[in-house]
DNA sequence: GTCTATAACGAGATAGAC
DNA sequence: GTCTATCTCGTTATAGAC
């Protein structure tokens, strides 16, 4: 028996690189929701468990059920689970990285940083799903993410690290090594997405919250800014 | 074939919640690895590798294997997977929640968050595992040890924030909201344990490495100290 | 308490009709 | 391309001998 289903509208969430256009389904006539291309709706909810309950704890059918899609057409598309969870990893991977990629360099470093926060940070609201996801790889060792992100995340990071390096020369910052100011910016960004539940459990809050995510951006900035600014 | 089971004094194991004297096996005549109960020692196989693959990323044979029992007496001593899994986690809530209850009302800001910084760090290179498992659990929404957690671990939080709110009342910490300065406590020294691939991928160092540990807390500690000092 | 054997089940993957 | 049916295997959990 086929199954109707609610329409849903689209509440238009725009903008930024974090945000997520294709996820959303549209409706064409009256109640049969129109996926673009199934291949999408299907990688997408597929990031949705993996993120949760991770590779072993999600089973094709949850995906397939969530997808709106039977188990056979599902396989249709992607040969195997592994190669399903391979491929909602590389697609994210640009998404993940984006945030560093833009660290600037022509910027004064207080604003660089202040800036890398706000962004992570959005990321963290954004797409708690690709942190999560993201950080459940990293646990179990990378597997399947190693030399993808080894290479490319080593080279990005080098080359950040290199500009931290200078201005820590220049005196603009305080001697700080520089990969362990990237790793407390990642720390403290993060948590906010990999301990969502224990965060709002404490604070009441989500960053959703307009306001909480202010707050949250004022505070992490404030921190690490002066943490590393030169007295 | 009945085996004999050496008793076994128990070797006090001393110091710290951070130590794990009861994981290691030792050899009683010549070659055969004796474990003062075989209830530790599943628990201890449990913990590796739950806390690297998730509770199902985890078979109970597996365990079995590790602990060096059959799949058949593994499950004398627990029901099932998941009261094994909850046993697990349950032992080592204390531990976990130790460095907090040690965070200090007698000491100044810059002692008690300083020492905190180091022993969660500590923590970090000791027991990542118990790192891993809890953010493991987080990242799926605490299911299992919401409302264990949940209220303990609020409490103290509660306790410790209200501590930090009067030093920002005395002026003896700028001004930022206790919660988020526990999160980037939180996040910036968790980060090495949950991390630790990718922290060893780009800096080629482990915690276990006793300079880049000393650095490690140093550059975390200037960071978070200078970020909250008065200025 | 400890073992082996096996029942019972869930989930990944394939076959083949439409 | 999409579906249903089915094969197959790994895993949980139980039964029962020793």
């Amino acid at each position: 028996m086929p199954k109707p289903r609610v329409p849903d509208a689209n509440s238009g969430l725009s903008d930024q690189a974090v945000s997520r256009a294709a996820r959303v389904s549209r409706v064409s006539r009256a109640d049969k929701p129109v996926r673009p291309d199934k291949r999408a709706a299907i990688l997408d909810a597929a990031l949705g468990l993996f993120s949760r309950f991770g590779l072993h704890g999600t089973s094709i059918d949850q995906v397939a059920t969530r997808a709106e899609v039977t188990k056979g057409n599902l396989l249709y598309y992607f040969a195997n689970k592994e190669e399903l969870y391979v491929s909602v990893l590389r697609d994210l991977l640009d998404v993940w990285l984006a945030p560093l990629r833009e660290f600037s360099v022509d910027q004064a470093p207080e604003q660089a940083i202040g800036d890398y926060i706000r962004r992570k940070l959005a990321m963290s609201r954004d797409r708690p799903d690709a942190s999560r996801l993201f950080c459940l790889e990293m646990i179990q060792g990378a597997p399947l993410l190693g030399t993808i992100l080894d290479g490319e995340l080593r080279t990005l990071v080098e080359q950040k690290s290199d500009v931290i390096r200078a201005w820590v020369a220049d005196g603009k910052l305080a001697p700080v090594d520089p990969h362990h100011l990237i790793f407390a910016l990642w720390g403290t960004t993060q948590h906010y997405a990999d301990f969502a539940v224990q965060v709002s459990a404490l604070t009441g809050k989500t960053l959703k919250d307009v306001a909480f995510f202010a707050q949250t951006v004022e505070n992490v900035q404030r921190i690490v800014l002066q943490g590393v600014a030169v007295r």
